[in-house]
This record gives C-alpha cells, sequence and structure tokens, in this order.
DNA sequence: TATTAGTATGTAAGCGCTTACATCGCAAGG
DNA sequence: CCTTGCGATGTAAGCGCTTACATACTAATA
C-alpha cells in the first residue's frame, strides 16, 4: 500500500513537470492544494475558509489567509467557475461605447454589479447583426452568469441561445408589452409623443422629423412612431418629405435640415431622434440664418449634458440612464442571488423644456 | 472485467444525476463527451476537429460539425480556460465609460481585438485607486490573457500584480522612456508645448490655462507639465494664479475661466487641458460677453467631434485614439500569437488650428 | 454514562475541456 | 513481402477548484 502511493506520487510527480514544461510556466503559480499544505488543512477548508468564511474556525480561517498572503495565492477564475458553474461575470453587447447615452448606462451598470462580487464582460456589436449573434455565442460560452441587452431588436438566434442557455437576461432602453426578456427601460414613443404634443400646443401645424436610423433599431423606430401617433392624435397630416433618418452624428443632422428644408412647405418644427441630430440641425441652422426658436422650433432627444450650454439651450427628453443601468444590474444580481425574477420595469423620461421651442409665428 | 466496468459506470451514473440535481439544471447541456458519442470518435478528435480543423481528417471533421449542430454544443469557456491555460480574454480597466475619448479607443481596442477571437472584459475604476487596485486583481483572477490600462500612473500593487502574474499588459495614453510595461500613445507634454509656441507666436504674454486634475493622471499633469516648459523656454512667467485644475465637466470650466479672470492681470489666451474645460470657458466667456478669439485665445485638448462645429470652431489637439486602440490591441495579440515583445510607440498628436486662437490686440 | 445532535474537518469525485503519449493503419522503400 | 515512417485517432491524465458525503469531535440531553 505504502509502496504503491510512493509510485503514484512518482507518476504524479512525473506529470507536474511535463505539464509545467508544456505551459512554459517558470515558478508555478500556488493553488489550493499549496495553501492546504503550508496550512496543514484539507483544500475543503481552504476553500471553505475562502468562500464562506463562517463554516469555518477562527484559527483555521486566520491560518488559511495568513498563508494566502505569504504565498501571494490567487484563486483561479476558471477553476472556479468549472467546479461550481458560476462565473461571476456578467456579459453585454451595445452597438457602440462612442456613444455618451450608452455609455453612462454600461457605466452604472458596470459600477453596480462590481459592488456585488461581479465582472462587466463588454462586446460591442457595431450595429451589426450577424457580429452581434458572434457575441452573444461568445459570451455565453465564457458561461457569464447573466446578460444585458440594448433595445428589443435583435436577432432571432440571439433569443434562441438565451433560452437555450437558460442565462438570464435583461434588454434595457426600451418599453415593451411582450418583450423576449424582461425589459428595463422608458417608453420612448410616449416620451417623444409627449413633446410632439408640446410643439400643437404651440400652434405648429408643420412639424417634421430627424429621427435615427430605425433598421434593427426598435428606440428610434419607438420615437418615430411617437411622434406618428401624436400627430395623427391632433388630427396632422404625416408627411413623408417631413421626415428623415439619420446615422448617428452632427452632419447628418445637418443634412436633415437641409433636407426638411427643401420641402415646398418646409416644418416650423422639428423632431429630433437624439441629440447629436439635433444640435446638427441647430448648426446647419445657424450657418443659414435661421433663427431658433424664432424661425424654427426645435426638440431633441437624450438631454446629453452640452444641451444646456448651447444657446439657445436644447428642449429635449431626459433619459434616465443611470437609473436604468442601476436597475438592470440590480435586478440580476438579486436573480442570481435569491432568484427572485426579473420584472420589467419603466422608468420616466422627463421632458426638459429649453430655449429652442416657442410659439409658431 | 465487464463486470468491473459495469460497476464503475454504475458509480459514475448515481454520481452524474446527483450532480445534475445539485446544480439544478433541468436538461444537461451537450459536452464533447457528447458530441464524440454521437459522431462515434473520441473526445480528443472532437477537440482537435474544433481547434485544429486540419488535424483531422475531413470526414470526421464534418460528422463532429453536424453533431455539434444538431445537439446545440456550446463549449465551456471555464473548461477551455483550466486545461488550456488561455481565456481568450483581455482585461481593461478605464477611469470611466462616460469619456468620449476613452470610448473611442476602447471601441477600436475592442473591435480588434474581437477580429482575432478575443473578447474584451472591462472594468471601471472611477478614478479610485485602490477600487482599481481590486479590478485588477479580478481580472487576473479571471485569467485574461493580457491586459490593458490608461495611462502611466497606477498604484504600486497594480504593477506587482501584473509582474506576478506575468500577464503581458501595455499601458495606452501615456508617453514614458521608462514604463513599467510597454506604453503605447503620444507625447501629451509636447502636444500641450506645441500648443503654447503657437499662443506665443501670436504675441500672447499672459497665458493661463485651466487643466485636468492631475492627481492619479499622469496625461493631465504632462499636459501641464508641457505648457509650464514651453512658458520657461520662451522666457515667459508660469504665474500660480493663472493655472487651475478642475474636474471634467463644461462647468468646471466655466468655473475655471471666472477663477482666471479674477487676477488682476487676467489672461490673453488659455490653454485647456480638455476639449470639455475649454467648451466650459468658451461658454462663461460668451455669458460675460467676452469674444473669442478677440479678446481671449482658447486651446483645447481631445479634438472631440463637437468642437468643430462651435463657432468659433475651437481650435485644439487631436488625439489619435483609435490608433493607440487599435495599435495595442494588436500588440498584444502580437505578443500572445507568436511572442513578439511589445513595443512602447507614440503616435503624433496633431495641432488642430481653427477659430479660437488670434494674434493678441 | 450512553445517546443524540450538531459542528468542524477531511476525502475524493467530479466540472468539461486539452494534450502528451500510445496505437493503429497504410503507403512507400528495401 | 517485410520494414519504416508518418499522419490520423484514441487513451487517459490532468487543469484548480467546489462540494456531497463520511468522519471525528464536542456538548447537551436523557
Amino acid at each position: 500500500m505504502l509502496m504503491k502511493m510512493t509510485g503514484d506520487n512518482n507518476i504524479t510527480e512525473v506529470a507536474r513537470r511535463t505539464r509545467r514544461r508544456r505551459t512554459g510556466a517558470a515558478a508555478k503559480k500556488p493553488t489550493v492544494a499549496d495553501i492546504a499544505r503550508a496550512a496543514g488543512v484539507s483544500t475543503a477548508t481552504v476553500s471553505r475558509a475562502l468562500n464562506k468564511p463562517d463554516a469555518v474556525s477562527a484559527k483555521l480561517r486566520n491560518k488559511v489567509a495568513r498563508k494566502v498572503r505569504e504565498l501571494g495565492y490567487v484563486p483561479s477564475g476558471a477553476a472556479r467557475a468549472l467546479a461550481s458553474n458560476r462565473s461571476f461575470t456578467i456579459g453585454t453587447v451595445i452597438p457602440t461605447l462612442n456613444n455618451a447615452i450608452f455609455a453612462a448606462s454600461v457605466d452604472a451598470f458596470e459600477e453596480t454589479l462590481s459592488r456585488h462580487g461581479y465582472t462587466l464582460l463588454v462586446t460591442v456589436s457595431n450595429y451589426d447583426r450577424p457580429h452581434e449573434i458572434e457575441q452573444v455565442r461568445r459570451l455565453l460560452e465564457r458561461g457569464v452568469d447573466g446578460l444585458m441587452l440594448i433595445g428589443l431588436d435583435h436577432p432571432e438566434e440571439v433569443w434562441q441561445m438565451i433560452e437555450r442557455s437558460a442565462c438570464p437576461a435583461v434588454a434595457i432602453w426600451g418599453h415593451n408589452d411582450k418583450p423576449r426578456v424582461p425589459c428595463i427601460g422608458f417608453d420612448n414613443a410616449a416620451a417623444a409623443e409627449h413633446a410632439v404634443d408640446h410643439l400643437v400646443e404651440l400652434g405648429h401645424r408643420r412639424i417634421g422629423m430627424v429621427a435615427g436610423l430605425s433598421f434593427g433599431n426598435d428606440r428610434a423606430r419607438a420615437r418615430r412612431a411617437g411622434v406618428e401617433r401624436a400627430l395623427a392624435k391632433h388630427g396632422l397630416p404625416v408627411v413623408p418629405a417631413l421626415f428623415t433618418e439619420k446615422a448617428y452624428s452632427h452632419d447628418y443632422g445637418r443634412d436633415g435640415l437641409t433636407e426638411l428644408l427643401s420641402h415646398g412647405a418646409p416644418p416650423t418644427a422639428i423632431m429630433c431622434g437624439n441629440d447629436v441630430l439635433a444640435m446638427g440641425v441647430m448648426f446647419e441652422a445657424r450657418d443659414r440664418g435661421i433663427a431658433i426658436p424664432d424661425d424654427l422650433s426645435v426638440v431633441g432627444f437624450d438631454n446629453l449634458p452640452i444641451t444646456s450650454q448651447l444657446r439657445p439651450a436644447l428642449t429635449t427628453i431626459e433619459v434616465p440612464s443611470v437609473p436604468i443601468g442601476m436597475a438592470s444590474a440590480n435586478a440580476i444580481v438579486a436573480y442570481l442571488t435569491d432568484g427572485s425574477p426579473i420584472q420589467s420595469k419603466s422608468f420616466p423620461a422627463p421632458f426638459v423644456m429649453r430655449a429652442t421651442t416657442q410659439s409658431v409665428r
């Protein structure tokens, strides 16, 4: 028996050494086994001392803690994830980081997650659907404990992968009665509708829109739909030539204004799909000598910090990006912690009246 | 022998079932073993078919691929990482996502990484040093294959952890002769110095600065140092009252101008630590009726997209954020792929002359 | 004092992969 | 026809953890 053990140990040792050479690591990093040996306890005790301290006597707990420090032990996340089936990692795929509003949400999301010991895995889709599918697949492969998606508009494959993997997910930013996953956001359409109500109240009758690109973007679509709904509600015509969709940049906003202006009966007010487009409209108007709000009323969407500094200050809609980010993180953590189901939730998106809107002359 | 095997199998089966109940998974997800069984090959062949396709005959490769599809097999990243000691994951800790310039770099970094099959793990430090240490520790625990840090100013613990873990790292954004890790960025000081040269050429003698917060921020410090160096070079005094440091917001920029203006001999030109502060200065000047550039010249730093749309358009310094992001990603991937060492690199940061600077009256 | 609960440890079986090494064929060379 | 060699597969040993279960104690109860 003793001999057998010795033999086994030798074999093990040889294997270890081989492995070591293979991976090329010079000084092997310590493992639970090393800590256990050094502290004179079992690996189970080490694991418990680290993960559920009160299941271990104070004496051993301290001894383990000391050895951990002495040897500079760093647990292996991969091994832990494999053994426990939990990675303490949440994944997200966003269209781009390069957008202040998403960034604010993701920032808040990450911070909340981090406070609960989770790490955020960020991937970017660049508004490319196949790429998005790929990114979700990778996140799932990586064994994320949860997933956060922006908006409700995602390829069917994405939903299927999420369902098959039984990975808790939350979609932010949107608002929908029957989302494929719980949805924490706000009612884009209602917010846009409300802004148009305001314009109509001011006497505007020819209202145009420079919307964001709606393909694969339910927020942009909802905002546009809200505008059209409001117009219909007030018995105003939806003139196709007064609606245009543009990508996200000041210059495209400028183009948008140029386009609407080319119509025989140009609008007296323009609702924009986001603040960047709205600013573009303002810049173009300024360069053309069109006075805002005297000649043209403009409303943005997002309430970027800079909009309050412009002159005239932009009337816009506040997007609750930080609350959304925090709420989503909390919802996922709660689900992971005690199984409380993730509830859809809608935050208010207040209308921020400033100086770019005025009664029609 | 046969009986023994049967016995073993039973034990295994019982264990499996127990485990299954423990993890609570309803329908077990398929593993390599399932694919191997279904395809009538060994697990090794499955692994090879998936990871190094040309080591396997076309026939088996296809059979495996088919079964993978049929069973909806998704490899486990954790198991793969544990067994291969590679996670195909790169970590980064940035001060905040909520900053267009970082976002642009991270975006480019992620995209490049993704193209090479790596996933980006983003964490945020919120400019908090202990928190940064914690985040680096977590990334290392997660077994990232590489690390990207912003700037050169990091707690000693961070450097030590990186060194101990032997994890390849790159610091971006800065520029230094003897960095602790390779550094891909640009020379902030030289860029700022160059801008001041320009101001001096225009005849400015009283030049102030609204700098970014320099604590724990080598970029802000370098920019300030560059300004002071330029002043000294031209034999101009560095008047402490004409230098102020402010956090990152338009309002702080406004405060900065207010502060410099309260000096008996206010500056005729102000160099700003970044564009947001510069815009704040411009907004405050506008509200005070100070004409830019007639009464005051202003220079920003970063070249945010909006700066070209302002009137007057902001003179600023272009930061090569996208090249930096791409180069860092490529450097790390190259190191991981064929061991080519990561080289420090400095990109040019061109001076963008626009309309906020003018000869002193 | 014998018995019963706990409570604190230890033992060892996996988690799902990768990969060193052993085998097995088969084609080419002697 | 028998080696030799090499590419294609299989075998099985880990990777570093977690955790169900067994065991050893201790203290309280009968």
